[in-house]
DNA sequence: GAAGATTGACCATTCAATCTTG
DNA sequence: CAAGATTGAATGGTCAATCTTC
């Protein structure tokens, strides 16, 4: 993206910035092809149910749910909606506070989250991962971290 | 986005990554908000006009375009539907190849992309290019570009 | 009145099919 | 028949408004 114009970006920062964001739509461009392909998953739900599986009784409140993933509450409740009409998930009312609403992933969800697991670790491995070193990994993480503070 | 689970990520590695996806999604959330509330821009549409500001002519073939920009085809003709409609951009046809079909960036295209120019260089160095060191950027370059080139 | 969640209306994008010209 | 471009149908997401409960 971003041709450089006339003003104030050298070509170094458009690399970093340019290749950032071009590879980040290759780079989740073939994970959600291949996720969707085999497991007829999309990235988000897969983000969604693996958040799912790694919470106590594999269920978190959804607004809890929206803080974590890369929605909006409403993009979260319809993804939500999804995921139950396929059977990966089910909701359950909150005891304590009747405002809330809980997401709950069922065993069926369990096991497809299973299967496109593997899927997404291998891709994420060899598309990502596999091409960087350890330094590599250190430094970004590093980027990441002062990027995402900023005010 | 995606907790760790039991298999196969380290956790540097997974800082690395899952940090990329939030950064991207922090960011371009960011950029696009403000673009759209100071110029009625949104990413796509700025990528696309700076891209055609750049070629001689101010004008690029259709599939010229939509082979650097990060649109399909089809979603890149949807877009420039927009920007004719909204008088930055016009189309021509080709002399050449009666099938090929250019996008011309208007006079008034020029002049808000110039105001937007700012909006988002500014965005972009706050955001991103302030945070990091020069050899962060040199860095990041090369990640990008060994993860781009995966067969 | 604020927080949690959802809903209605709308938007941007994609895929597959199509049309036209080479 | 292949390439360039567009279109119809469908999807996945957002914002602003709403409903309910605290």
């Amino acid at each position: 993206m971003f041709a450089q114009s006339t003003t104030g970006v050298s070509s170094a920062e458009l690399a970093a910035w340019d290749g950032f964001l071009r590879a980040h739509a290759d780079l989740v461009g073939r994970l959600d092809a291949e996720l969707s392909r085999e497991h007829g998953l999309t990235l988000s739900s897969y983000d969604v149910l693996s958040r799912l599986a790694a919470a106590p009784d594999r269920s978190m409140r959804m607004s809890e749910l929206a803080g974590v993933v890369i929605l909006t509450p409403s993009g979260l409740t319809r993804l939500v909606d999804r995921l139950c009409r396929d059977g990966l998930v089910r909701r359950r009312r909150c005891r304590s506070d009747a405002r809330g609403s809980f997401a709950v992933l069922t065993d069926r969800g369990v096991e497809v989250l299973g299967d496109a697991h593997h899927t997404y670790l291998a891709g994420v491995r060899s598309l990502f991962l596999d091409q960087l070193s350890a330094s590599d990994l250190r430094r970004l993480a590093s980027c990441w971290d002062r990027v995402a503070q900023v005010s």
